[in-house]
DNA sequence: GCCGTTTTCGGCCCGACTGTTTTCAGTCG
């Protein structure tokens, strides 16, 4: 919606600045990770960094009236059809106005036929060219998804990147955009290229065998399309100049324009060859640690760079250092063949040991009472423990914890009883039904597991499935309030398709003062892979290992989360 | 419309690529 205002005050001749405006409100509330009505509902908007009065009045209105009033107004004065050509790629607003304005066209089916009439290219400022490329873009069929996971992003990109560096021009080569900042979705996979002979790296980089077509293919920069979908941006610089590259399209857009800003209070001015001084003479970068260094500012790790007061930290002191892979002691959560797992107890600790852990916490979905009796559930839990006692590892400080993951049912109590849920070392409370509940009723559910003393954390907080299932209502400035009182961490569920609590609201629980545990959620030994994805969320979270609680050792981990049975 | 290390007015990120309008406008990232 705001985009689609400020396509029309661009046409409107509104001011070029009240136009940017709303171009900027449509990025940052579109580069947010959580919803924009769930923040609205927690704080009044007041936690989002760039919007400013006149657009939090127009979300407020929207959210409490379902439309706003001025935006409607100002629609009414565009031709019809003007929007729907928006996302057309390559029409922009000039040109979706006059297309519908002039030739009365109000779908992509009239254009398409405009298009084939020649009715377009008899328009003054169009041509041929014009004409078949608007053509060749409409027909386009729409991707059937715009973005993809991490994960997946992550492999092919991997493989792609092997690719090109078999090419003996290529100095180095990078990831860049949301997958270099480990976004938990990926738009466009990107990649830079320091070389001193681009072409021959952009004539290498176009014969990848999974590319379905080329998009582009100039002197500095390529796009193609894979057979899976995805979209591949391909951009080379100098190696002296590399550092400025990299920053520049790693991104985010809302990061780079935070810190050109700041680099004009100084007098500098940014681009991707370097910053120039008042006296225009350029200065160049081969790594990005002297380019942010030269600006006067700690250097700033890729997963921050979103424009959430990065650059005022960066200015003020160094940065809080981040979180990373190594520090991770322990995974939480995994499932077994004893419930709905590929592999059996001894198998997923195996991989644990191999991965160097101290200990692994096995935590199979909770037996309901509805189905079996009591004792039946104790003989199973006995059965599990013997199978943890039989195990041998050749290091005796590794560990294999009993736990479950325990449902909150949608009537708000808890699948097992505090009699059961104590026999286990741990237990681990998360929602998997009544995904539709109210805000208050949800909310009211995982409270009841925090202040239970049988639960140790809460798993998947919100219960969203990346690309297929949004999260649950909840307020979550309640449910942080709540941790905090009763010393219960929330997880950041690593399992790529969840990356759950989300990043943004790792951020705020973290300046709550909210602990955390990252754990795989595992169901098979490969998925105990994922945990680095987990690590990213926290880092995009700002986190350091000290919020994370399987960074510590057993004995401490035993101590603060209340581990059970370990004398 | 937004915002503050020249702060409540006056400025606002930077460049590549493309097509067409021979010098620039539109779109994109």
């Amino acid at each position: 919606m705001f985009k689609e205002i400020a396509s029309a005050y661009q046409i409107l001749g509104k001011s070029f600045f009240r136009t940017r405006a709303y171009q900027n409100a449509s990025s940052i509330i579109g580069s947010l990770s959580s919803d924009v009505k769930s923040l609205w509902e927690e704080s009044g908007l007041d936690s989002i960094q760039g919007l400013g009065d006149t657009t939090k009045s127009y979300l407020d209105e929207y959210f409490r009236t379902g439309h706003i009033v001025h935006f409607d107004t100002v629609k009414s004065q565009m031709p019809p059809g003007m929007f729907v050509l928006l996302d057309i790629p390559g029409i922009g607003p000039k040109t979706a106005y006059r297309l519908s304005k002039e030739l009365g066209i109000t779908s992509r089916e009239d254009l398409i036929k405009a298009c084939k009439q020649e009715a377009v290219a008899n328009l003054t400022g169009f041509g041929e060219k014009s004409q078949s490329d608007i053509l060749k873009s409409a027909q386009t069929p729409r991707v059937k998804k715009d973005r993809t996971l991490l994960n997946v992003a992550e492999d092919i990109a991997l493989s792609y990147q092997k690719f090109i560096l078999e090419d003996p021009n290529t100095v180095s080569c990078d990831f860049l955009g949301s997958l270099r900042r480990k976004a938990s979705t990926v738009g466009d996979i990107d990649f830079s290229v320091a070389t001193t002979n681009p072409v021959a790296v952009i004539n290498k980089f176009v014969l990848y065998p999974q590319v379905e077509q080329v998009e582009d293919k100039g002197d500095k920069k390529a796009s193609v399309i894979l057979k899976t979908g995805q979209r591949v941006d391909l951009m080379t610089g100098d190696p002296a100049s590399y550092g400025a590259l990299l920053a520049h399209l790693t991104g985010s857009k809302l990061h780079n324009i935070a810190l050109r800003t700041y680099a004009q209070t100084k007098g500098l001015s940014i681009s991707e060859y370097g910053i120039k001084d008042q006296t225009d003479v350029l200065k160049t970068f081969p790594s990005e640690e002297l380019f942010y260094k030269y600006l006067g500012l700690d250097f700033i790790p890729p997963e921050l760079r979103e424009d959430r007061g990065e650059i005022d930290y960066a200015k003020a002191k160094p940065l809080p250092k981040l979180i990373d892979q190594p520090d991770m002691r322990g995974d939480l959560q995994m499932h077994s063949t004893y419930s709905d797992g590929a592999n059996t107890i001894a198998e997923m600790a195996q991989k644990g040991f191999k991965l160097e852990y101290e200990y692994l916490g096995i935590t199979d979905h909770s037996l309901s009472l509805n189905t079996k009796t009591k004792q039946e559930i104790l003989s199973i839990i006995k059965a599990q423990k013997h199978e943890i006692a039989q195990l041998k590892y050749s290091k005796d400080d590794f560990k294999v914890l009993l736990g479950t993951e325990c449902n909150i049912l949608s009537n708000g109590e808890l699948s097992l009883s505090d009699e059961i849920l104590q026999e286990y070392d741990y237990a681990i409370a998360s929602i998997h039904t009544g995904f539709d509940q109210s805000k208050e009723q949800i909310t009211q559910r995982l409270i009841n597991a925090i202040i239970n003393p049988s639960i140790n954390f809460i798993a998947h907080p919100t219960g969203r499935v990346l690309l297929e299932r949004d999260p649950y209502d909840v307020d979550w400035r309640k449910i942080f309030n709540y941790c905090i009182q009763y010393n219960k961490p929330l997880e950041i569920n690593a399992f790529p398709s969840r990356l759950d609590l989300p990043d943004d609201l790792v951020k705020i629980a973290k300046d709550m003062g909210v602990k955390f545990v990252i754990n795989t959620d595992a169901h098979s030994t490969v998925h105990l892979d994922y945990m680095k994805y987990g690590v990213y969320v926290a880092r995009r979270g700002w986190c350091t290992k000290e919020e994370i609680l399987n960074t510590l050792s057993l004995k401490g981990l035993v101590k603060i989360l209340k581990i059970r049975n370990q004398d």
